[in-house]
Parts: structure tokens; sequence; C-alpha cells
DNA sequence: TAGGCGATGACCT
DNA sequence: GGTCATCGCCTAC
């Protein structure tokens, strides 16, 4: 992709984290994302254009879940333009609110870990595969807030989990945050 | 319709 | 640090 969308792709995904991510009666403040180009990015569900990924190339802030390895959820920012199909992956969060409905499905973990990891996220937070395709700027339910008034410090890296383009550094957290997850390089990736 | 694989997490040492 | 369970999707036949 060009250089220009790069740079909107990697602003949009910047712009997420500090924000905080609305579920099912729990909140979390987003400190970890994964920006994902759509489809000239040889990492993204949206490279293939499949029912699945339908939902990416539609308009933005809408939800994006989808099930990795057979039992885990993974929810992602739908962040347009339309047939663009860019997205970003939210990664990890802090519960800043309804930390006991957390708790009380994430039996045994410390409240640090509660939404570190895409997977573990969407479950502390109630995300699954009804709230596909929700607009995140409604006024209720699943929804992301304001964005903060003073941006958060900001680090960048190479992405987690992926086996194409793993070296691109779009995956950003906020500095020093304890509820980011530790990286770890796909087995697949080639070196 | 069958086979391979993955944007993971949990557990073990 | 390392290993492995697990099952819905995608692709090729």
């Amino acid at each position: 992709m060009d250089q220009a969308t790069s740079d909107d792709v990697t602003v949009r995904a910047r712009s997420l984290l500090g924000r905080v991510l609305h579920g099912h009666g729990a909140a979390a403040r987003i400190t970890e994302v994964e920006a994902y180009g759509g489809v000239d990015d040889p990492a993204s569900h949206a490279f293939t254009r499949t029912t699945r990924s339908e939902i990416m190339y539609g308009p933005a802030w809408r939800l994006y879940v989808y099930r990795s390895y057979g039992m885990h959820f993974c929810a992602n920012v739908v962040t347009g333009p339309t047939e663009r199909a860019a997205a970003v992956l939210v990664r990890a969060g802090e519960i800043v609110d309804g930390i006991e409905t957390a708790r009380s499905r994430r039996i045994g973990v410390k409240d640090v870990a509660l939404a570190r990891g895409p997977g573990n996220l969407a479950r502390a937070l109630g995300l699954d595969l009804d709230d596909l395709g929700t607009d995140l700027l409604s006024a209720d339910g699943v929804r992301l807030g304001d964005a903060p008034i003073d941006p958060p410090p900001v680090m960048a890296g190479p992405r987690v989990g992926v086996s194409k383009a793993a070296d691109v550094p779009w995956r950003f957290w906020i500095t020093g945050d304890p509820t980011v997850s530790a990286y770890r390089r796909s087995p697949r990736a080639p070196r």
C-alpha cells in the first residue's frame, strides 16, 4: 500500500489507545492494539475476501469478532474506509468498570491480567459472535468511549502471532502499562 | 467433503 | 524458558 494509506492505518490504531471499550457489564481502557491494513496486508483476514471478512469491507467503527483456535474470540474495530478493509485488533486493556463482572468471567485471574490478550479481553467484556457488526459509536450497548484528553505515551513493535508480515511494526501499546501482553513471535513466521 | 492450519491461552519446568 | 489442547474456517479436491 502507499505511504499515505499506511500512515492512516497506524494513526487510527494509535488513536484507539486510552479509549474505553464498553462491553456487556464491563468496560476496559484499551492499552494494546495491532493494526491490520486490509486488502493488501497479507496478515489480514481481509487479504482474501470471504464471508467471514466481509464485515471489514463495510463502514468504519463496526465491531469485527472472530473465533480463533476453536475456543477464543478476538475483537477488532473496523477502521475503514469502505472497501479498504483495514481493522485494529484490540489486544489488551485495563478493566475500568464492572470489574466484579469481569472477575466472574475470569475466575482465579489477577486483576491486571483480566483483559490481557485478545481472547481474554473479549471474554472479560462478554463479547462474542452476537456482537459482530455492532456500531461502536452508537449511544448504548457495546460501544467505544471518547478519546482521552491527554494522549498516552505509545511504543511500537512487531505484531504477535501472525505468520506473514510479522516484522511490520504495527503493534502499539501504552508505554509501561502492566496490562500489556508479552510479545511472542509466531512459531510459523519466517525469521 | 476432507484435511490442514491458526491475529491463543494455559500449564509446565 | 517451552509445550500442547482444541475446533471452526478456508482451500483444494
